[in-house]
DNA sequence: CCAAAAGTGTTCGGACTACACCCATGT
DNA sequence: ACATGGGTGTAGTCCGAACACTTTTGG
């Protein structure tokens, strides 16, 4: 693997956000022989824009692409690096002894996150350092290298707040589903509960929902519609809060 | 001067904004023999936070410390280079030739912005690629380097953003103002009028204003109230907001 | 006295909150 | 029939937008 072909001291790590069993979860991997888990991550070609390389990372992880990613912060404090992590996958033939240097180097890295529709990645891949991918509950975080805890933890926060201008869903929920099904997406990206009716009235206004005319069936209670996103409006009412400050 | 020193890669850009004259000005930099600016930037210390290496770039230029300085978007186009400025440069025996390669690489630029009072700024200080450092108004840019005009339109809409969820003004007005002096500064970041009573309204109810008991004098008309911000409110109103999103 | 701009109060409408009620579905 | 949860309506409250009047200052 040659690392000549990256820029030196920056790093991109992706939050992946997917939604399942009413949790959100995030796509870790946990590091050969040790317990201790990573953010998926990866660097930067020398001639490839910054935004691409973080598109290739949730590519490569999760084989989705033209999805919602959103760069929200860099992690820049002195000691981020992971020498000793590095020192003991050398040690145990994990990386080559040719690239110790390379990724025991100090590195400045650009935190994306992206939502994902969790039905829709098959089967997450594992890296050469990794034994494992998987989606990991967001409030039952397990060991992490470095600062990713922190990562975790601001990507949430900048969520969270963007849920306060701007629906969200689409890309996170399957194509069809019911407003208490979305209700349920907010109140766990929030941490709160919130008011059936309100909501459904809320997110009725912003003009992005097509009723379907068909119901879900099978539960014990009155058949909620199904309801689909009406993508250009999204789009448009996405567009329209960013457009906001024009200059 | 030594470039091992410094992160390679990564670079520090910094939209200093000040408030005169009622118009938003940055601190530019105009390079030597040129007729392009550029805004003040650095690099990063090996063993150097980044937030750190932003606050020395602001006082290095301003000689000002303490001051409110965030970081708002990375800017990591893979042209982002500057190659016949260099070499330029270097021709005009500006840059020495064994620096030639260090500033024509691809940089990765972390994009800060800092809110500085401009009397408090005496001189500013150009560097020994620049022949003057000078305050320009925000909407009468000269040509600048690379994507330095996105930059600072980046900076804008995000100082608009924050206006709607902060107060803004210590650091950018003078110890002692009048109201209507601090609406002229939020009129003049928004780019809009705003109600005088509504503003007023506004701002009392919170809470981080102090009645001096005195009025500016010398106008021809009734002379408005002096105020002074209460700082230790003011940074709880700021810390509110940013606890907002706890985990 | 007059022009100019500051200080004060009131009204209106839209958005969010907090509720109560009825309806459809599977057991 | 009944428990469960979905769909609909309504009154109260808060906040911002719009606007009229009075007060103070210098000329």
């Amino acid at each position: 693997m040659d690392r000549s072909n990256y820029l030196p001291s920056v790093s991109i790590d992706c939050v992946i956000l997917g939604f399942h069993d009413n949790e959100l979860r995030v796509l870790l991997l946990k590091i050969k022989n040790l317990n201790i888990w990573a953010l998926p991550g990866g660097f930067v070609e020398l001639s490839q824009d910054l935004d691409l390389a973080a598109t290739a990372v949730l590519k490569r992880r999760t084989g989705l692409e033209d999805i919602f990613l959103k760069q929200f912060k860099v992690f820049g404090a002195a000691d981020r690096n992971q020498v000793e992590t590095v020192d003991k996958m050398v040690a145990d033939g994990i990386l080559p002894e040719a690239s110790r240097a390379w990724f025991a180097q100090r590195f400045i890295s650009v935190g994306y996150y992206a939502l994902v529709e969790y039905a829709e990645v098959i089967k997450p891949q594992p890296d050469f350092t990794s034994e494992a991918c998987e989606w990991v509950p967001l409030n039952d975080l397990p060991p992490m290298i470095i600062d990713h805890t922190e990562i975790i933890k601001q990507a949430h926060i900048t969520l969270k707040k963007e849920l306060n201008y701007q629906p969200i869903g689409l890309n996170l929920l399957p194509d069809e589903f019911t407003i208490p099904e979305l209700q349920a997406l907010y109140e766990t990206i929030l941490m709160r509960k919130l008011d059936r009716r309100n909501f459904r009235r809320k997110i009725l206004a912003y003009g992005i929902l097509i009723d379907t005319g068909q119901r879900r069936m099978g539960a014990q209670n009155r058949a909620p519609i199904i309801y689909k996103f009406n993508k250009e409006e999204y789009q448009q009412v996405l567009a329209r809060e960013l457009e906001s400050g024009i200059f």
